[in-house]
DNA sequence: AAGAGGTGCAACCGCGCGAGT
DNA sequence: TACTCGCGCGGTTGCACCTCT
């Protein structure tokens, strides 16, 4: 069987684009819009691969693009949001508008990742490079920094310390006041230490550490200009919007981080006001 | 000045997914 | 239900440019 190849090889170019194809792109593409990819280059009078026209486009001709150095600000954005989606470069450029997920992930290998070893982290894990091997029978601390809408900061601390002898527990300490039926709680200047006991297990069981990330399925939650400021990186891991989506709407967009640790196969925890769908829990 | 090695980035490749039939 | 098609994504490659010796 297979796939049918995406064009004629044969009689498509490769390699760099010449001035006279970016320009007969840039045109064709200013007459007709985007899409089809696949009919594009016949269309455009281009002996290229579609693939080949739309990430030209993308990542390079794209009029809303930022060309130039990335910013700190910048940096330390994708840091955050590397640590919490992984290599998932679409929706990272998602969130940081006039990047490409090519650029975004090119200056991840090149410029990132020196950055994050000379602070002595784990590119990929984001823990200190001397903690990245550990032992089950030893203390094992994972320190993820969870923020919801709003304000909300939540350090989960696992302490799976002589998991044998004693019950473990997760100490969740939260800089807003937590609230078991609802995910996006407002802010306050409460803190209130969630622990969670979980039942005495064998050192051998895998343990499954799974963060759940849901999109957001309304977006009533934030119309004070508190909320508004305190926008960042982790209340926008909605579908990507456009430049020309308005801040305030970008704004709008909420997350649920709804989380998941328990053991493989059996429990684990959930925000009150999840929803089971097709065996997994998503928005509230 | 020139060659070697390193770096950065544009572009390619293969695969997965969703829509359509 | 099975298959095709088109799109988009992440990983990898190739090459131009830069720096060092």
């Amino acid at each position: 069987m297979g796939r049918s190849p995406c064009c004629e090889k044969a009689h498509t170019n490769k390699g760099a684009w010449t001035k006279e194809e970016d320009q007969r792109l840039i045109n064709y593409i200013r007459a007709h819009g985007e899409g089809c990819w696949r009919s594009l280059p016949k269309a455009a009078g281009l002996s290229r691969c579609g693939k080949s026209c739309r990430l030209r486009w993308i990542n390079y001709l794209r009029p809303d693009l930022k060309r130039g150095n990335f910013t700190e600000e910048e940096d330390e954005l994708i840091i955050k949001l590397h640590s919490l989606l992984g290599n998932k470069w679409s929706v990272i450029a998602g969130r940081l508008p006039g990047r490409t997920d090519n650029e975004i992930k090119n200056y991840w290998n090149t410029h990132i990742k020196r950055k994050l070893i000379s602070r002595g982290i784990d590119p990929q894990t984001h823990r200190p490079l001397n903690n990245t091997a550990t032992n089950s029978h030893t203390t094992t601390t994972i320190t993820t920094a969870v923020t919801t809408t709003t304000t909300t900061t939540k350090n989960i601390n696992l302490d799976f310390t002589n998991v044998d002898q004693k019950q473990p527990s997760i100490m969740i300490a939260t800089s807003s006041s937590y609230d078991e039926t609802k995910c996006n709680s407002g802010t306050t200047e409460e803190t209130k230490p969630l622990e969670i006991i979980i039942p005495k297990i064998p050192s051998q069981v895998m343990i499954n550490l799974e963060l759940s990330i849901g999109l957001p399925l309304h977006t009533d939650h934030i119309s004070s200009p508190e909320s508004t400021a305190s926008y960042n990186f982790l209340t926008t891991v909605a579908p990507p919007t456009t430049a020309a989506v308005p801040a305030a709407e970008m704004v709008a967009k909420t997350v649920c981080l709804c989380w998941q640790i328990g053991y493989q196969g059996g429990g684990g925890q959930w925000c009150g006001k999840c929803k089971n769908t097709n065996g997994f829990y998503r928005y509230c």
